[in-house]
DNA sequence: TATTTGAATTGAACAAGTTCAAAAGGAGCG
DNA sequence: CGCTCCTTTTGAACTTGTTCAATTCAAATA
């Protein structure tokens, strides 16, 4: 069903639970004493299995992060729609999809930095932006699809086909330094989050205009730059 | 004399002679075999050294690769400073200065991913954003500065102070995406500067007018709000 | 019920980055 | 020259992610 589960598919009910198990503990563990304090043999250990059932399940110390990250997804669908219902402004909708992953990832943001790691390279299986992650990827700029329908925001012709996927790069970017935000609460995040949307808001509307085309044309340029090939 | 070399000081002549040797072995491996499949073993043998030999002069196997980061930037002031002298168009400088890291970088592009991955976390000491590389990340940003004075672009004033940072900022997202860019001699990395260095250029032309002070206003917002703190 | 087969599990072995206590060099000094 | 002290070098040991051949288990089959 999800297609970056590993391995593709579990047996039995008996196995889909030592699956579970191993998860678990992994998060417990690398909640408890870190991502790279916790050793895959610690893990194997709590969740009562031998080390290698642990690589039987997940591919690698990583890949237990990236479950972690499709649980999160999952679970999210009800509190996307609950936004999306709440209001018609763009820019609250845009915010509330944002920090709905704030709120989940909360108490896991040093764990995401190992994600982070794994996902420089889009030929990684644990990218944001490779083809395994493709499903989980779609489904998200869906809903940023959704946060535009019947919005308070008009969008040119020509940035509409876009627009959904430079939000959710947006979020991307956004969460990125969220997860390495040091300050306290990660409150530059929140002011960043603050400032860019308005910025970018303001960016949509003035967009319209007649005598932004060129400008708008250009930025449109880019994009194309990027996706050819 | 440069803050990020590992260790402080090197005592000896013969010392030096040594570090660099290793390095050079490390390098020569790097590119023949990758920068994963060669290990420090490997490399020490090279370097004619034993194993723990590398690791009294490298903190780490990465820390090979910022060495040769840092190598390069020294080598680079003389190509820099033909590039501020040979146009006074802000384009071609900006466009310049980026080319000349990639032409540095050419021969040893999936090298720099190792240290992409260790740069994720600014605490990280081969973090380009963290405190120890502060000296070239300021150098580099030095360049930007003198590539601003005296062009054909005038800059607002409010604007002034952040650009050349700014444009040190879109340099490093550019050679992000080179280094992970799969197409064929990164066309597509090319390509986006291309679009991009146009758009920016007519972005700055564009603030200017009376009618974007607003605008840019919040632009300039969201610079105070990563930076407080 | 006995057999077979594939899934699930084990734990020892492996690989490679890193550490560290000990040894070797070598420069200055009495 | 012998001694001391600091730098440099060594290589075995350690750690930890990962692999894999062997084993157990349980369900389907005969």
């Amino acid at each position: 069903m999800v297609a970056s589960v590993y391995p593709a598919a579990v047996a039995t009910a008996k196995a889909e639970e030592t699956r579970n198990r191993i998860l678990d503990a992994a998060l417990r563990l690398f909640q408890q004493r870190g991502f790279e304090a916790a050793t895959m043999r610690d893990v194997a250990t709590e969740a009562g299995v031998a080390t290698g059932a642990a690589y039987y399940y997940y591919r690698s110390k990583e890949d237990l992060v990236m479950a972690f990250y499709l649980r999160t997804d999952k679970e999210a669908g009800e509190s996307f729609a609950n936004v999306i219902t709440s209001t018609k402004e763009l820019k609250k909708r845009v915010r509330g999809l944002i920090e709905v992953k704030f709120d989940q990832f909360a108490a896991h943001r040093e764990l995401l930095k190992a994600l982070l790691k794994a996902g420089v390279d889009p030929r990684d299986p644990l990218s944001p932006f490779g083809e395994e992650t493709r499903e989980v990827r779609e489904q998200n700029i869906a809903w940023f699809s959704r946060a535009i329908e019947g919005s308070d925001v008009s969008v040119p012709k020509d940035v509409a086909p876009h627009l959904p996927r430079l939000l959710w790069l947006y979020q991307m970017g956004l969460i990125y330094f969220w997860i390495v935000d040091q300050s306290p609460e990660q409150r530059r995040t929140h002011r960043l989050l603050d400032a860019t949307l308005d910025l970018v808001i303001q960016l949509l509307r003035v967009s319209s205009l007649p005598l932004m085309g060129p400008l708008r044309k250009r930025a449109l340029k880019v994009l194309r730059a990027v996706d050819e090939d």
